[in-house]
DNA sequence: ACCTGAACACCGTTCAAGT
DNA sequence: ACCTGAACACCGTTCAAGT
């Protein structure tokens, strides 16, 4: 029981039952103790959601030089497809700013690298990250309702393309506007 | 009681206390009635929830031909402004497919008749969609935690120029990705 | 230091029963 | 047709009390 084993235990219940069915409750069960016993170690829910977020950004390769805007970007989704509804989890502990460990800080750097003001090299890949959060929960929640029946046809060679046209377009205009 | 005065009221708790405390008794309470009487109305609450991003997305302007896809993102943005909480709940609605009144509808008209492909038109709207959304949940976050005091600076100078830099590279992005 | 037991104030949803 | 009463199976969180 320490901070690591509740949030390995809560990316198991995430994985196995997704986002809505994850409850303090459950991750107490899944590791034979009870609920109260979770606020010991974290404060509150937000926390520890925000905690699990961090865990799975981790897995996102850190940014060095050679790489591109949009191989940050593709990286991003590919580490938020990993665990059922990731991108939904890590838009909401995001937009709460309790993320420690915000995605966009090897962007940042690489468009600053290519003379970007600091400010304006933020705001572009915050922009980045909406349209890649925006589209990996489109395709998370298309997911689930598949899973449950409700949808058919899984066509997820059409996510890649609509990911990657939007992709080509942001790409493209972040340097229109530097050039401009 | 009707399912327009259910919307009503739902959207009143909405404005005075925000997505988190819009429940299905609460809505009841301020209608003066039962919980399960809603019901009878809707199958369930995110139906409802659908119905009320409807309301909201009703406020926007219909896009005639005259309109800029930049002119159609500023517009839906207003409009998710006027009520607390709106771009979170509507990205939900939309996210789900229950949303019947799609923003981006007119949006697709304006570029289907600059020569895109139906397909492409759709996903490119969508892209700037996810993005207007992601940029609108962020600023509402910001409102609700500095109302509650946990942050300071209000600096909505600043979202507003984030906006118009994401946007400007989403237009450029359109323009390049047609043009190429 | 770390966890249990039990409670508090809530949820969404269902369904017989009323009118 | 439309609503009530009452229940079911849950929530997040707190806190005295145990070890």
């Amino acid at each position: 029981m320490s901070k690591a084993g509740i949030v390995d235990a809560a990316l198991g219940i995430l994985d196995q039952y997704g986002l809505a069915d994850l409850s303090m409750r459950r991750i107490a069960d899944a590791l034979g103790v009870q609920a109260a016993a979770i606020y010991w170690h974290f404060a509150n829910k937000q926390t520890l959601l925000a905690a699990v977020s961090d865990a799975i950004l981790a897995g996102q390769a850190p940014c060095d030089e050679s790489m591109s805007i949009a191989g940050w970007a593709r990286d991003l989704r590919e580490v938020l497809l990993t665990h059922r509804d990731a991108a939904e989890l890590v838009a909401a502990s995001l937009a709460v700013g309790l993320c420690t460990r915000v995605p966009d800080a090897g962007a940042v750097e690489v468009l600053e690298a290519e003379g970007w003001p600091p400010d304006d090299a933020r705001r572009a890949t915050r922009a980045i990250v909406h349209f890649v959060l925006g589209h990996v929960i489109q395709e998370q929640t298309r997911q689930n309702l598949l899973a449950v029946g409700v949808l058919t046809s899984p066509t997820p060679a059409l996510d890649e393309d609509g990911f990657e046209l939007g992709l080509r377009m942001l790409v493209s205009g972040v340097q229109a506007v530097a050039a401009g």
